[in-house]
DNA sequence: AAGTTCTCTGCACAAACGTGCAGAATGGTG
DNA sequence: CACCATTCTGCACGTTTGTGCAGAGAACTT
């Protein structure tokens, strides 16, 4: 049996120190097995391998972060010699491996979708819980197609990896008529769902930003179009969180917009107990900056580059972070940005 | 600083799996420092790997002892063709990482000594706890020396990894006269210890055999005279827990001994919540199949071999392990053994 | 039974890793 | 400042590990 033979290979590796060599005379077989077995043992949650920074060695930037904002800050070591791809891809590799220490059975997780989501998606190793449920926050149709295909994709490999039950939510991100909107909200299809969101203890989400460098597929004409890029504009919007709308002070009154949004309200979203966001790419600070604002977020997984750059805003714009103006704050779940 | 390079280092290699060499060019300095540098934070605890073995693969003897007894088993894997002293090695390897998986802050550990106690004490992995105390559970004195320098490098390994403070012990490990005992136990010093030791909340122990092919030094005359060894053969006494005598049946009511042991009494040691035995070689089987009748074990991490010995012998002898008459004990925290 | 497809094995090679060593850097100490 | 002791560094080498490949084996089809 392979999960029994990969188990004992992995226990005789990481547990007792032997080598694959000696392994393998054990197990009388190759090397090469060994080897594999060991691979697969990994891959399929048998072995786990965490890193914890103690509390001494935490970064400076870290500390300020989480005091500021009563968060949970992991900073991802990256540099700047290498492309925004790179950068998000690595970051998405550590954000998965520490999402799933998080995740546990009989959990309901609420995912967002979007470059982030895909990229954790495709790095998320197994791990084995049950009664486990993955329900999508917001939709992914558009003007061209309904995005089961793209958003499936993301919710099936997370149910793949946590053998969880995956709960689609196949309605347009963005709404054409609210009241349309409202007459689907009364569906009993839509309803079991939004049900299913209610009970979401954990969210993962990345954050959307019309101000990027180069503008995200969302943002690019896809999924909106000038009627509502003109609105996003006028209304000063920084970002997005599973598209609902707000700006760099955190507010979200923008009914234009987020009375259309197929994502949870937002202050749905600040009594999720854990937020976990995902964040890399310079350009989209502004909207990590209006997230930290609007409280929407508990844990935050930051690039280094993006996390040194906030570090250096918060001292010299004055539309940036500033420090707490009383240190007895810390421990708020939300605090104030703009000046 | 080297924390935090170990950290970051490790962060770049677990988390997002570059090479050595790739985290060597992106922190300025030699692949071979970055080496160093990644078992430096294996070392010292920043990295910790785990083996889980999902219920699905665990086996066979490792569910009936479960279920039998109620108790957690952790089967080592080991062969046949190595030595005693290899095996011994490689269970307490295992053990110790197991081991560190249950330490936390602010708990109280109660540490045995011995040649497994020892091994153990060898292997352990650094983990970053605070306010947390070891304290010797039994006196290692004997008719040559107090036993200082051999339990307090037991003790001081373990204070050691897990940053803890220590609490010696420096009495006898079987008293000669059961009045002395009585005496030293209305010391301010030693009802101290006698405190802490109530305050336990993990013990961890090996198992003594005066019936081991090889007598372990315990029990060859170093602690015990000609009159002790008499008694202990004439009592029927298959093995001690902390210098606390028992039969095969798990009885201790044998007052010519333990009256005078510096040990917890087993009435004690079952109120423990977690009683954390290591066990390998398969000479001590007898003291095993006791330490199990008395209830003495709630976690169990148990040589390989001699777990195939032990459920041979639960299908064969009349004086051995023997399949629990009504199925519906599953979680009863002691069982009966001889026939 | 022959064919097809898929998985598993061991080999051989290349990549990645650990470590003894000698010299450089660091940090006291007289 | 010079001295020693200790720690840190990079190199070079040997060991350990990962993986493409080709053949063996299993499972399923026709």
């Amino acid at each position: 049996m392979k999960v029994r033979d990969a188990l004992r290979a992995a226990q005789l590796y990481y547990l007792q120190d032997l080598t694959m060599e000696a392994i393998a005379r054990e197990m009388h077989t190759s090397r090469s097995s060994v080897s594999r077995l060991i691979s697969h043992a990994r891959d399929t949650g048998l072995v786990s391998i965490s890193v914890h920074s103690p509390l001494a060695a935490r970064s400076q930037i870290e500390e300020r972060l989480a005091e500021r904002f009563g968060i949970t800050v992991h900073i991802v070591p990256t540099t700047s010699h290498i492309g925004e791809a790179e950068r998000l891809d690595r970051t998405a590799l550590s954000a998965a491996r520490i999402l799933s220490e998080h995740v546990d059975s009989s959990m309901t997780v609420g995912i967002a979708w979007g470059s982030t989501l895909s990229a954790i998606a495709r790095h998320l190793p197994t791990k084995r819980t049950h009664d486990t449920h993955v329900v999508q926050m917001n939709g992914a149709a558009n003007g061209h197609t309904f995005g089961v295909p793209y958003a499936g994709e993301i919710l099936s490999r997370f149910g793949a990896a946590w053998s969880a039950s995956v709960h689609h939510f196949p309605v347009p991100a963005l709404f054409d008529e609210a009241a349309t909107k409202e007459a689907m909200w009364r569906e009993r299809s839509v309803r079991a769902v939004l049900q299913m969101q209610r009970r979401v203890g954990l969210f993962v989400f990345g954050l959307g930003s019309p101000r990027a460098a180069v503008p995200s597929h969302v943002y690019s004409g896809d999924y909106f179009d000038q009627r509502d890029l003109a609105l996003i504009e006028q209304e000063g919007v920084v970002g997005d969180c599973a598209t609902m709308f707000y700006r760099i002070d955190g507010s979200s009154d923008i009914p234009s917009l987020n009375l259309r949004s197929s994502g949870p309200d937002l202050d749905d979203v600040r009594r999720i107990p854990r937020r976990f966001c995902v964040m890399s790419g310079l350009s989209k600070i502004d909207a990590l900056q209006g997230a930290l604002a609007a409280g929407l977020i508990t844990d935050l997984v930051l690039e280094e580059t993006v996390a040194r750059r906030l570090m250096s805003l918060s001292r010299v714009s004055p539309r940036a972070v500033q420090t707490s103006p009383k240190p007895s704050s810390t421990r708020a779940r939300s605090a104030s940005i703009a000046g």
